[in-house]
DNA sequence: TTCCGATGTAACAGTGCTTATATAAGTGCT
DNA sequence: AGCACTTATATAAGCACTGTTACATCGGAA
């Protein structure tokens, strides 16, 4: 019943290894959020405060399309961070357009929440620098090789040599 | 508006380039799913059946001890798996515990799933031996890297420089 | 007026969990 | 045997999250 040739995935090789270490480090992420406590704030709205604060006030079309997702899921996303007190929503250029925008209570934070995010940035540029090879340049290894063969096509390719399929 | 010191998310030096890397393979991986595509059978239902096809039928219980969740949640997924046709009950050592075994329709499909998983894990290790550090050396001199000092603990110490935290 | 553009909202889909309860079967004690 | 307790599984109900489609509204432009 242990067949070499059927693989277990809790066995898994390589794949495995690296989402476990990703799970890990954003994990930890997530409890500097905690840590910080700010009161009733949703780590999935940390993303789009950032942005309002770097950016400014920002319509909800633009927001949608900068996330690439529908409109009336942002819209969402925004009536549900407006219900929480984190934006409010200004007069745009006409009256038709909303502009999307930080309260006083999100400004009030938001300077921890970049705080946050420059710490993590900055801790993750440590880590690199303390590594013989570092993380991004694997990235652009990596990237540049799948722009030469696709993964896709790379596992398609190893799936034909193999007798066990078809 | 743009203020320097306000990350925005959008332009995020490591760790989204990592993540659109790693989903990019994910989609991959899936697209191979998809072109055998194997009728009604659920990308998450993968792992178990390779699992019992590796280990031979296996309780409830020791399923969902192997991947760390109630057996509540496993007795569903197992539910939803006899119900598309991929497992069924056999009956185990008494007469309280049954084992999951797989289907002859999951017999016949599986052995194309572990030619899958192999071929990923062929290209995978393909593609490491293509550039010129391995992505599995990286992960465990991170990993070490962390054992020394958590990353938790070094967002917390870049923080704590922060002139903007507290 | 008619249409478009921006937004809001209702209804719902789906995944994947959780808690609490039910049922049944083994185990040990008296 | 009768009883309490434990183990194994099943199921009901629901939650959190995230997203979708379809429709409604309202202001502006041609």
């Amino acid at each position: 019943m242990t067949d070499p040739r059927v693989p277990d995935p809790s066995e898994q090789s390589l794949w495995r290894p690296l989402r476990l270490l990703q799970a890990a480090m954003d994990a930890d992420i997530a409890r500097v959020y905690a840590d910080g406590h700010i009161d009733g704030l949703k780590p999935s709205y940390v993303m789009e405060l950032l942005r309002l604060h770097a950016r400014g006030p920002l319509t909800i079309t633009e927001l949608a399309e900068s996330v690439g997702r529908t409109h009336s899921a942002l819209s969402q996303k925004v009536a549900a961070m407006r219900t929480a007190g984190w934006v409010e929503t200004v007069a745009g250029d006409d009256a038709r357009s909303k502009k999307v925008a930080l309260t006083g209570k999100a400004r009030a934070v938001v300077g921890r929440l970049a705080a946050e995010w420059r710490a993590t940035e900055a801790a993750l540029a440590d880590l690199e620098a303390e590594i013989p090879y570092p993380l991004s340049r694997v990235v652009t290894d990596i990237e540049r090789a799948l722009e030469r063969r696709s993964f896709h096509d790379r596992i398609a390719e190893k799936l034909a040599q193999d007798p066990a399929w078809g």
